[in-house]
Order: structure tokens, then C-alpha cells, then sequence
DNA sequence: CATGAATGAGCTTTCATTCAT
DNA sequence: TATGAATGAAAGCTCATTCAT
């Protein structure tokens, strides 16, 4: 389904990891605060304190090097992932610890994010295909598989289908997330709340657990 | 907290009618197609059979124009909410009737939300907040008050907060359009759903309803 | 055989003559000195007076300002030929004036000629093709048409096939116009008659009309 | 007249010959097919199989490795002359094998035809001086002493200078084997004769040689 | 008011050459 | 001697904006 090309060239990977990462850094950081168009490939260079040539020694193109930002970030969100939805906890306490990673990462990984918006948004290029799958199919399969067992359980109910389940919720975790880290979606964040939305991450957490929790709780049988 | 500058010359309000639908039309096409940055000005002139010059005469640049076509564009959406929200219906009705029109304009005016996603992209950019509260203040306003009236006939719980309530259900019908109009998002859907999401309409349309329905439901008294 | 798409774009068919003259000119110049790779169109632009951007609004690339130019350039060969070939003259006086007109124009117009070898280098390349017909076809039209007249009369040989005695008439004519034209067959003249090929002009004329009505020529019969 | 200097370094005389010729062969395709400013000297040392550093430390510079390889390929064209021009043959048949000998290395060495086209229309640059000597001597030493020895047998007119005469049939010779080794000249041909150039190989020799034979035959006395 | 030609800064990408290892 | 990563100038082309007509 996706294109499997590698996004680097061998000559990056002998890179030493502090320059290969202050590479990966520049450009996330770069994408993240301009959008794909407006990042200007010679500042990364320069920012990364190397040559343009060496740039496209690594990278075959900027659409690559973006490609490559891109998957190296979501990297590091489905670790986050991967060490909460598989533990022993119960279903609130794990979406309790979802949530809080979101806050945390979107606050720490702010770049990430937007880079994440980003790529949405490029609509109908060529550019889109290329990593949706790679980026969202650990989190449908995890938060699918979550939910299927918690059907299994008993604890939710099971007139609503797993993935739709997933979905949802996930959706509702993007929509988190962008209200972190976009700037947009934080105004529309306070024109709902009437605050920032960091002011109140105790209670955001709390309500978006407790939304999920009742539409996916089993009815009470008497 | 936003500035309030008008966004066309008064040069624009004079013309036809029709010339301002063509121009209209013609940029929001453009800009959902190609995005803010790939979205060439004299090509826009050029479609709308007009010339840049006078392209400059009505918008004072580039920006403003984009900016404007959003603002028209969520103009349309507001009317369909404002037809909705204050209705005679119970809440799940005004749910489904929501969701309805979510798939209907996401399928007719797929450019519309396109705008809109690239607009909420835009990261830290002066572009973004100039009309987040324009855009986002009608729906935060009526959705809230839907909420609060909900809870005051007793239908939905009391311990979520109104515009947390609103604010998350809101997300969802986000998350929904993109679903709809953007290739990202559709690819992601698949990858959830397995399906494409324009084959699961009224499947996904019980399920989102429901799913907020039990989100907010008050819990049955024994 | 050849595409016919237009090599200018309409706004340069607008331009003053003048002003077309000088940027013809300027390219012919350019392209001729240094060849189409080393070429700059920044330069074209600078040394003709414009801006690049109207370069770019006269012609889609500098491979279509190329081709333009040495199409333009032909045309005036062409007109020299067109002088000459249809003339009532004897073959041996057409033959001498061709070459004569060879002379002058190598000299007054070497960088047209250098343009044309600069075009029959490029060797596999799409520049090829486009123009071959288009340059070559007048002189072939003509000398074969030429030939056939003389046999026809009685004056060359008919034992020769009049495409064949044109085409290597017309070799000889472009061997002539290169030694007169560019640097390396001008050196080459030089390692075989020891001298600069203009200060034999005369000679050089005389022999090559002599060599081609020698071989032309129908036998004496007894 | 021309300059001296060596154009490979001491090192690349020490390569084992199997490398050189790999170099060279690598190098003589990558000229002939691309020309000089688009063959990429990255790309020479790769498709020979050694490094970038090498090859610099073989040849001073890319114009050097280019006018290394041209002179090289010329050496194999001499050796075909020298086979043919000195040995006992009458002048028709010595053109006729001279002719044949065109054909046979056009087609066979088509890459090595494409470099002398490549250099001599380079025009007036410094790389065209350094080695139009070396290339031509040659061959104007060797046409010149045949028509003058055939001179002095009397096969041949006296009106004509021997010179000249091996000049015009070099010409001749020349522009044949442009016609088979330039995408170009090749068209032309065709737009010339209505066929391919290796279609009618026999054709071209017999009337090539039939054109040369009575440009420079000897009037029949009475 | 309308036009559309003109502008030129700015962008991505290439490649001959160097030099530390 | 061999390597190949690093360099950075340079080139073709785009497009928002201006302004003379």
C-alpha cells in the first residue's frame, strides 16, 4: 500500500548520531515553525551547521528530508503509545495515562505536532499517501485491540463496533493534541474555555477521561 | 483580540454579484486544491477572467484574500448550524440532523473544509489567528448553549462541564470532516475502518451519535 | 515529423521591434560565444536590458529561447539561398555565389553558424529533432531541385542521383561555413593550406567551385 | 601552436592497463552521450569503480580527462588511415576502402565520432585550440601527400592544389561521418534521401566515391 | 477603474574540486 | 596511494506585487 523507498541515503545513516540528530532536529523544528513551503533548505543546512550539499548528500530532495521528519517524529509518539495501551491497567487508567502523555508530548514535542498538521493538510499531493499508513496504522491497531479485549471483558459495551470505537477516540486525541500544539486550535480552545488550555490540563484530562468512559461504558444492568 | 480590518477594498463590494461569486468561488478552488503557498494569484485572476491588477484593487494581497475566502466559506457552514441547533428537535436528533450535514456539505463543499484545514495548519503564523474567533466563536457559542439547555432539562449529566461538552463534541464533528474531505484523513479512516468512508455513511452516523449520546447521557436512575 | 508548437509566447510578438531585435540578439550572441549549457539566462536577460521574469513572460525556458534563436537565425540564411538558388544564372555562377554569400555571411554572421554547430553537437538529446526539419528543409528542397533542373538541361551528369549531388553540395557548403565560423575548423583550414582561411578567400572559392562542377559535370562527350 | 603539456598525471601511466582502458571507455561514453558540461565526473568515477580522489589524482582537471579522451580516440582513427592511405591501391579504390572504413567506425564507434563533434563546436573556449592539431594533423598530412603523389601520376587534375583537394575530400568525409553518428545530421540525411543512412550504405559509397573520382579526375585527352 | 507587462528576490538542486583520513 | 564526504557557488525558474497606460 506505501511506498517503502528509503527517505535517507546510506550516507546518512554513517552520520555520527549527535549530527545526524541535530540534522533531524533542525529540520523538524524548521518544518514544524514554517510549513513544508516556506522552510528554506540552505537555513536547515545553515542551521544545522552544515553544507547544502552535504544536505542533499543525506536527502535525495526537501520533500524527503520532510518525509523523513515526519516518520522519525511519530517515532517517538508511538513509543508512548506502546508503553501504555499494552500494560495492566484498567481502561480509565489507561486513557488517563494517554491523555496525560498527550499533554506532556504535545507540550515538549510542540514541533511534532505541528509537523503532523502539517502533513494533513497538504490536501491531495502526492506528499500525503506516501506515510499514512506508516503513521497511523500502530495506533488503529493498538487502540482497536484495546478495545475489542475491553469488549471481551465486559467492560464496555458491545453495540458499538471496536474500530469505530478506536476511531472516535482516537479522534478525539488528535483534536487534543492540536489544541496543544496549533496555534489555531488553541484560540479555539480559549473561545470554548475562556482560558489556555495549559491552565487547565487537570481538568481537561478529567472530562475528555470521563467523555470516553461514558460513551464507551456498558449500561448498568440493574 | 482580533483585529478587525476588513478584508476586501470597497472596490469589491461594488461589483456584480456574479463577478464576486466567480472570484469567490474561483480562489476558494485554488486554495483548497494547491494549498495557501502553491496557490498562484495571477492564475486566480486569470480563471476568474479578470487581471491581477484589478485583483489588487479589490484585495489588498494575497493573504487577505485567502483570509476572506475562509471567512465566506464558514459563513456557509454557520447557516447550516443555525438551521439546526435551535430547532424544535431532542438532542439526538439534532445530533443526527448535525452529523447529516457534516457528510453533506464535507461531500459538496469538500473545498470548503479543505480551506479550513489548511488555514488550522498554518502553525504560528500571523494567517492563523486573525480568524480563528470568526470562525470558531458561532459554533463554540451555540453548541455551549445547546449543552446548557440540555442539562438544565436534565437530559445530559451535570458533571461535564457545558463547554467541555461542546468543545469535545465539536472535535469530533472536526475530526469528521476531515475524515471526509481530506486525502489524509480518508486514507486513515481506511486504515481504521477498512472502508472507504463514504460507503459506511449511515453506519458512522449512528455510531458518532450514539457515541456522543452516551458520552453525555445522564445516567438512568434506578 | 516536427512539433509545431510556438517557440514565443505571444507577449513577445508585442514587443517593440526594437526591443525584440536587441534580445534576439543578445541570446544569438550568448548562446553562440558560450554554448547552450554554459549559457546564462540571467545574463541574456541583464545584457538585453530586461528582467529575467519578463524573459520568462517572452519564452517558457531557455531551451525554447534557443531553439527560437537559431530558428531566427536560419531564416536569415534562408533568405540569402532563396536569393541565390531560383536566380537565371548558370549553375557554375549560382555555385559561385553561393559560396560567395557563404563567405560573407560566416564572417558577418559567425555566431549564427556557431549556433548551428552548437546544434548538431548536442547529439541525442530532445533539442535535436525539433529543429532539423524545419532548418534543414529549404536548403534540401532547393539544391535537389536545383540539381534536378540541371540534369534536366543537359549541363551535370545523370548518373548521379540529384538528392545525393545536393546533399553533398551541401556538405561542402557547411565544412566551408564551420572553417570560416568556428575555432577549430578555422584551425584545422590552417594545418592544411598553412594559412587563415580569409586571406584565400578567393581561392577557396574558386577551388571548391571548381571542385563540385568537376564532379558534377557530364562527361565531354567526343 | 599548441600547448604541450601532458594531460594525465604520472599516476594514471602506472594503472594496471585493464584500468585504464576502463577509465577511458568509461569516460568516452559518458562525454560522447552527455557532452562535455552535462558528463558529471562523480558519475565517470563511479560507473569505472573508483573514487573521485583517483581520478583527480590521474587527471588535473575534467577538461583535461576530456581532451585526454578525445585525443586517445583519435589514435584509433589514425590507425585506420594508416592502414589504408599508403598502400597499394588505386586512388578509387583507396577511397572506396576509406569510404567503407567511415562506416564501419561510425557505426561501431559512434561515441567516439559524437566527442570530435562535441569539441569542435565548443567554439572558442580554450578547450578547442589545445588539440586541433594533434586530431588533424594526421589525416591533412597523409590526404595531402596521396593527392600529390596521384598528382604526380597524373591520375589526378593538376589544376587543383593538392591541399586543397585533400581538404574538400576530408570535408566530405567528415560531414559523411557526422551523418551517421549525430542524432542531427542523421535527420537531415533523411529529410535529404527519404531513408536512413545505414539503409543505403552501398548507395552513399558508390556515390560518394563516384562524386570525389570525377571532382578530381584528370580530364580524358582526346 | 481596468489592465497586464514588468520586476527581481528567492528558491531548490547540481557538481567540480578539495582534503582529512 | 586511495578514498569519498564535504563544500558552496551558481543556475533556471516562479510569482506577489507594482504602475504606466
Amino acid at each position: 500500500m506505501q511506498e517503502n523507498r528509503k527517505l535517507t541515503k546510506p550516507t546518512f545513516d554513517n552520520l555520527s548520531e549527535e549530527k545526524r540528530h541535530l540534522i533531524i532536529r533542525t529540520a523538524t523544528s524548521e518544518f514544524a515553525r514554517n510549513g513544508f513551503e516556506n522552510t528554506n533548505i540552505n537555513t536547515i543546512a545553515e542551521k544545522a551547521g552544515i553544507s547544502v550539499g552535504s544536505l542533499y548528500k543525506y536527502f535525495e530532495s526537501k520533500q524527503d528530508l520532510f518525509l523523513f521528519t515526519i516518520a522519525h517524529g511519530t517515532d517517538v509518539l508511538k513509543d508512548v503509545l506502546s508503553s501504555i495501551v499494552p500494560a495492566a491497567l484498567t481502561l480509565e487508567e489507561k486513557l488517563n495515562a494517554l491523555v496525560e502523555a498527550i499533554q506532556t508530548t504535545s507540550r515538549e514535542q510542540k514541533e511534532l505536532i505541528r509537523l503532523y498538521s502539517e502533513l494533513t493538510s497538504v490536501g491531495n499531493s502526492e506528499l500525503v499517501e506516501r506515510l499514512s499508513y506508516e503513521i497511523e496504522a500502530v495506533s488503529a491497531t493498538m487502540y482497536t485491540a484495546l478495545m475489542r479485549e475491553e469488549q471481551k471483558k465486559g467492560t464496555i459495551r458491545g453495540d458499538i463496533e471496536a474500530p469505530m470505537a478506536a476511531f472516535l477516540m482516537d479522534n478525539l486525541f488528535i483534536s487534543l493534541q492540536f489544541s496543544y500544539a496549533s496555534e489555531y486550535y488553541r484560540q479555539r480552545f480559549g473561545i470554548y474555555l475562556g482560558a489556555t488550555i495549559e491552565e487547565r490540563d487537570r481538568f481537561v484530562r478529567e472530562q475528555v477521561v470521563a467523555f470516553i468512559m461514558n460513551a464507551l461504558r456498558r449500561e448498568e444492568e440493574p
